[in-house]
DNA sequence: CCGGGCCTCCCCCGCCCGGGGGAGACGATC
DNA sequence: GATCGTCTCCCCCGGGCGGGGGAGGCCCGG
């Protein structure tokens, strides 16, 4: 994983608390191949920094003046070639935005509160390409009810994830392996109904496709492996 | 998932030794939504019954006379219109012929040695339409290495499962929610080339698709959920 | 020396998947 | 009564996926 003497990972930190920028920066430049190029206090002020500094990685707030991150990380997209890995940067696990965020095109995200390793890891990460979804926040939301995994617990973590009822069923039966044309059997709903729900199950959960929803229902505890 | 008033689950036993049948037929019929519908002792005999009995499920031995599992299912996948789920019933884990068998159509395997739940289970299970895929066998695979998650004892397993080196890594990285394109890009190969591996790692896991494969890894505990 | 397994890459092809957008029906809520 | 969320279904469309078959190079073991 690790190539020896490659290039640092340079990042652009957008968020319009200093405090959290200083943070941020102090946890990134401890490491000896991170480095942190430039700062921005607001979504507008994104573009300009971008095409100039030519960061692999933006470390975004969601939550901003001028134009808040989901904007500012479509525009990134929209607009530069080649554009840099985007870490959408929050405080709530659960945060609306964030799924938005990533649909709009953000390659992770990451929780304030997360442990300095944890940060650090999530920026090597979406460096190297890698899509970095529902790391800890989904993770966590089952730790918070025992050990995640019985019937009360997940539904309850579903809940939390904003799942409806019915994307939860469907999220449990793409679990099994099940395809859209199964599932709809099984919940005797046409393929199009289906597809509809596991539309909304991608989203909300920022996965890309149903392997990815399925890895997050495993590492969330919705199933249990075993 | 059970509908009050169902009409009970037809079976047929497809096996060359007759203890072998007489077994299943006890544990079977001592389920009230359950009937064995008859039997047969090769492959070649499989066919016509399929077509007088039209049983709900097949279980089907793997090594037989005259006509072994394999080729029996292909036969009457190929022949039958509307034809029963099959599954495949085999002494041995990892038996390659089972893995053929799947390959075949069988919509699921089963261990002889499988306790009595687990057999009805199954059969409940292919009869509602699941493709009832490395249940006892992979998870073994895990089991037989302590708790099963360590990279040891992961590596240990992927070879017990007959994946070469390069499908390991591949499985891997499908079980982190990774595109054929960006494992490529991860490998330093062409996408054909993981392709070609993706689908060596299906036909030996048994899966239909990457999501089933990815299920199969958090089975057997390749990867480790959280 | 000649298989055989593994890794690599190629072609063609059909299908399922997922995105986008829209719409009607229902119940709850305001 | 109007609005919102959910569930249901529809259209079009592109792209990734998976199957099938083939092929060349490599190393190891018979």
């Amino acid at each position: 994983m690790i190539y020896a003497g490659r290039m640092p990972v340079t990042v652009l930190l957008v968020d319009d608390e200093p405090l959290v920028r200083a943070g941020l920066r102090a946890v990134l430049e401890a490491q000896s191949d991170i480095e942190v190029v430039g700062e921005a206090a607001d979504g507008a002020a994104v573009i300009p920094l971008v095409r100039r500094l030519r960061p692999d990685v933006v470390a975004m707030d969601v939550r901003m003046p001028l134009l808040d991150g989901i904007e500012a990380t479509r525009a990134v997209l929209r607009t530069v070639h080649e554009p840099p890995k985007i870490l959408v940067v929050t405080t709530f696990e659960n945060d609306e935005y964030v799924y938005e965020a990533l649909r709009a095109g953000a390659d992770g995200f990451l929780l304030k509160r997360a442990r300095p390793a944890e940060i650090v890891h999530a920026v090597r990460l979406v460096a190297e390409g890698e899509s970095l979804l529902f790391p800890a926040s989904v993770r966590r939301l089952a730790a918070e009810f025992g050990d995640g995994g019985g019937n009360r617990a997940a539904r309850e973590a579903l809940e939390r994830a904003r799942l409806t009822e019915r994307e939860g069923e469907v999220l449990r039966l793409m679990a099994r392996g099940l395809s859209n044309a199964e599932i709809a059997a099984r919940l005797v709903v046409g393929t199009e109904t289906v597809k509809s729900h596991v539309s909304s199950v991608l989203a909300k959960l920022g996965a890309r496709d149903r392997t990815q929803a399925v890895i997050a229902a495993y590492e969330a505890g919705f199933v249990t492996p075993g």
